[in-house]
DNA sequence: CTAGGGTTAG
């Protein structure tokens, strides 16, 4: 008896020791192999079954990423499992990303009646988040109630990040605020869901208050927060959360070194960026892609790639490398490296990607390989919404509108519309000035329930206003939840297009009120007004804006910059803007060329297009407008034809109605009217109210009254809706007398229910703005300017001068017509501007329509009378009166 | 039980 107890106690020490030695070399083991052999033994010792030998198994198989074994051990256990095999393999199975099959395993214990314990939760938790199944979780949360286990720390935990999952983070903080006891963790779980939600404020917020907590942060409280500082630009912290990994020693964790790295390039600062990469002990494929985006964002494109390079050496990339380097490869234009990356991709044995392909169809389109992105889309098995997007885009850029609303039609079909789609719809619709296919798209957007997205309101704001409706624009702009400063820069844009300065400026002051800073574009919205206004002042207040926001040498900013002081009379100012420009592009030369145009500097005009041709910048049809219409207002006839030519033969551009008119003008100016005649009855188009306009113009002012009269029958014929013409032709009537004509185009004018543009001219004096109208009599020193415009008549006379009384539209009295031309608006504000400037300084007027000829002549003498320099802006152009001369030499 | 890097549009 007494030797059996001691064999029994022996063989039980044996077998402990067995035990405790097994579990050890189970614990430890580190590669495959040792695993395979430790379950060997415990096979042939017939341990496999026992409750505790097939639980750690099937934990460790999960270790090893091996959830096949740890199934295979469960199977043989399963018909008596109890809760802690139960545990272990729903552990596993969620380890190992099957979440699914972890919620069926939960599933089949509770009908096998077996009761979970807390150890069960945390998994079953974890699958719902990862599954987003927020039904499922609320199950699983009253059954973790009806156990009791509701103040249980982990499953706490478990479930605070489970509901910040879902995204309901109101349910997160409740299940938070909640909890008995928190830890490091509970917090973590709150900070990380709120930032993972891009509730950056938030993340922040709770970050300090578990600080005030005493709570010492780890490197997942770390790596939570720093993304919420990089989305806030809050570079403070974000510097401050650098010291403290410093000091507490989390720069070694890897994790934690790309959440800085990522946020020194959120703050655009390569150098620490660079530096903390260089620092970095360990470094993985997060790291590298981390940098390689960086770059990437930061448009060093170049540098981007050369990385990848270096990368491709020592590391393996994975798709997110991938499509790094493909964005770049697009930015550049790089088909070359764009092709080697979509081989390496094939060869490399990458599984297919959606979002890889998209890109890959995005970095082919922004290439010009339109068949490519083709290719990739055709082959895509499973297609999102940001693939048919990307497609649109493509045919978007290449102008191909009808493909566009195929693949739109299909799309609809699909139900795969999403709010891209439709701000793209409305870009084509803008670009088309197609208001109806706008309408359509606004219908679809309300159906779909896109009408509260900031971004395509703010693209509705713009479609309307540029089709020229500008009250549905209105409309959309006043229905919007929120403006950001997108909606106040569209919609300030949209006034000063459609003239409506007054509301344009109150708009920009409704913006300042509600606090939103104005940026590059704003700014870009608003300098056609001061162009409109010649107000240079303005102009350069802000150019000064502009200069202190660093978009000086932004390429559209710099474009808007030269278009304003060349229109506020300073060519210099628009030369030297031109000068700075690193970059130039065909926008640029081409106001550049059409500012000279405006100043009579014909020649210059040409060098500029000759050097814009030299440097590689393809003329578009828009160029050879103003470069044609700079030849034209500097007599230069010859080579306006030349280029008219050169744009058909070199540039195989087909002549629109506007080039048309360019070389009727070109013409008929220089006084070759017959020419001008035969070329407009020798053009393919149909001659328009602009080409009779042109013809028109130069017959008045060459005084060729004959052709005069049967070219404005012409121009009535048109019945066009702009008043200008209606104008010249009654002024045709004017001269030759025919005032019942003339009254006839009044009445139809007025049937049509057009409205003549009143005359105006306007200058501006220490930071004021005085605008005249004809025949004004209520403006301040009216009867001074009177007096003055008495004087200067009395000196004019003396010097030779007779009056143009064939500028008089009015069938009245010549002593009467005599009046009405000094009442001409330009007249009044060059007289205030003499009054009201030194002797001797030169001077700047306005006029909303073109310079009458006979102020024309008026405005040379006083120039020569009054030793003044007028600089005159009409409609047209400009002219520089100084001793007696104009520098449009009479070309205008 | 908790963390990081990629795509289309105004």
């Amino acid at each position: 008896m007494k030797t059996t107890t001691k064999f029994s106690t022996l063989h039980e020490a044996t077998n402990q020791f067995l035990y405790s030695s097994l579990s050890q070399s189970l614990s430890s083991a580190s590669t495959t192999k040792q695993l395979h052999r430790i379950h060997s033994i415990i096979i042939t010792l017939g341990l496999e079954k026992s409750s505790f030998f097939s639980g750690k198994l099937i934990s460790k198989y999960a270790q090893f990423k091996d959830p096949k074994s740890s199934f295979s051990v469960f199977h043989q256990v399963s018909p008596t499992a109890n809760v802690y095999q139960w545990n272990s393999i729903i552990r596993a199975l969620t380890h190992n990303g099957l979440f699914t099959k972890a919620l069926g395993f939960y599933g089949k214990m509770r009908k096998l009646d077996v009761l979970p314990d807390k150890c069960t939760f945390p998994s079953v938790i974890n699958s719902c988040a990862a599954l987003v199944d927020i039904e499922m979780g609320q199950v699983v949360h009253e059954n973790v109630l009806k156990m009791g286990l509701g103040s249980d720390l982990y499953i706490g935990n478990a479930l605070v990040d489970m509901y910040a999952r879902f995204g309901c983070m109101d349910e997160a903080l409740k299940m938070f605020d909640g909890m008995p006891e928190r830890d490091v963790v509970s917090w973590n779980s709150l900070i990380s869901g709120y930032s993972a939600n891009r509730y950056w404020v938030e993340a922040l917020k709770f970050y300090n208050m578990s600080r005030m907590e005493g709570i010492m942060p780890d490197s997942f409280t770390v790596s939570s927060v720093l993304p919420a500082c990089g989305g806030l630009v809050n570079v403070k912290e974000g510097e401050l959360l650098h010291c403290l990994v410093e000091k507490i020693g989390l720069h070694g964790d890897v994790v934690v070194s790309n959440g800085l790295l990522s946020m020194y390039f959120k703050f655009n600062r390569l150098v620490e960026a660079r530096r903390i990469f260089y620092e970095m002990v360990v470094r993985d494929t997060v790291s590298w892609n981390t940098l390689i985006c960086g770059y990437s964002q930061m448009e060093l494109f170049k540098e981007s790639i050369e990385l990848f390079m270096l990368m491709v050496n020592r590391f393996k990339p994975d798709l997110l490398t991938i499509t790094s380097v493909l964005r770049a490869c697009g930015h550049l234009r790089d088909l070359e490296f764009g092709k080697f990356v979509h081989e390496y991709m094939k060869k490399g044995g990458f599984q297919s990607d959606v979002t890889a392909d998209n890109i890959l169809i995005d970095m082919y389109a922004k290439c010009g390989d339109l068949l490519a992105s083709r290719e990739v889309f055709n082959r895509m098995m499973c297609k999102d919404s940001v693939s048919w997007n990307s497609m649109i885009n493509c045919y978007i850029q290449h102008l191909n509108y009808d493909e566009v609303l195929k693949l739109a039609m299909i799309m609809k079909v699909d139900m795969k519309v999403d709010s891209v789609t439709c701000v793209m719809l409305l870009s084509v619709s803008t670009q088309l000035a197609d208001k109806e296919l706008g309408k359509e798209v606004h219908c679809d957007i309300i159906k779909l329930g896109f009408d509260s997205d900031v971004i395509v309101n703010n693209s509705m704001v713009d479609m309307y206003a540029k089709c020229g409706l500008i009250n549905d624009s209105l409309k959309v702009f006043e229905n919007m939840k929120t403006h950001d400063r997108v909606t106040w820069n569209t919609i300030v844009a949209a006034c000063v297009q459609s003239g409506d300065f007054t509301l344009g400026l109150r708009m920009i002051n409704q913006m300042r009120t509600e606090g939103v800073m104005p940026d590059a574009a704003t700014v870009l919205g608003i300098l056609p007004m001061c162009s409109f206004f010649a107000s240079k002042r303005q102009g350069k207040e802000i150019h000064g804006c502009i200069f202190r926001f660093g978009f000086e040498t932004d390429v559209p900013t710099g474009n808007a910059l030269i278009e304003m002081y060349s229109k506020c009379g300073s060519l210099k100012n628009s030369i030297q803007v031109f000068d700075r420009m690193k970059v130039r592009d065909v926008v640029t030369w081409t106001t550049m060329i059409s500012a000279y145009g405006m100043y009579g500097e014909g020649g210059k005009a040409l060098r500029a297009f000759e050097d814009m041709k030299a440097t590689g910048v393809v003329p578009d049809h828009v160029t050879f407008v103003a470069i044609i219409y700079a030849c034209s207002h500097s007599g230069l006839v010859e080579e306006g034809l030349a280029c008219f030519d050169q744009m058909q033969k070199d540039y195989n551009l087909e002549p629109r109605i506007e080039h048309y008119a360019c070389v009727v003008d070109l013409l008929s100016r220089s006084g070759l009217i017959t020419k001008a005649e035969d070329f407009i009855n020798s053009m393919p188009l149909k001659p328009d109210a602009s080409i009779w306009g042109s013809l028109l113009s130069a017959c008045r002012s060459s005084g060729n009254i004959l052709v005069a009269e049967r070219v404005a029958e012409r121009i009535l014929e048109q019945k066009s809706n702009d008043t200008g013409y209606y104008v010249l032709a009654s002024n045709v009537y004017a001269i030759l007398g025919k005032w019942d004509q003339v009254r006839m185009i009044r009445k139809s004018i007025r049937a049509r229910g057009l409205k003549k543009d009143p005359g105006c001219s306007w200058i501006e004096i220490k930071r004021r703005l005085y605008v005249f109208g004809t025949g004004d009599k209520f403006f301040e020193q009216f009867e001074e300017v009177n007096k003055l415009l008495g004087i200067i008549s009395g000196l004019m006379a003396k010097e030779g001068y007779v009056a143009d009384l064939r500028y008089v539209l009015h069938d009245v009295e010549e002593d009467e017509k005599r009046d009405m031309l000094c009442g001409h608006s330009e007249r009044l504000a060059i007289a205030f501007g003499l009054l009201n400037t030194e002797p001797g300084t030169p001077f700047q007027i306005m006029k909303n329509l073109r310079v009458c000829g006979d102020c024309h002549t008026v405005t040379k003498y006083i120039s020569m009378i009054m030793q003044r320099e007028i600089l005159v802006r009409d409609a047209n152009r400009f002219h520089l009166f100084k001793d007696g001369t104009c520098s449009c030499g009479d070309h205008w």
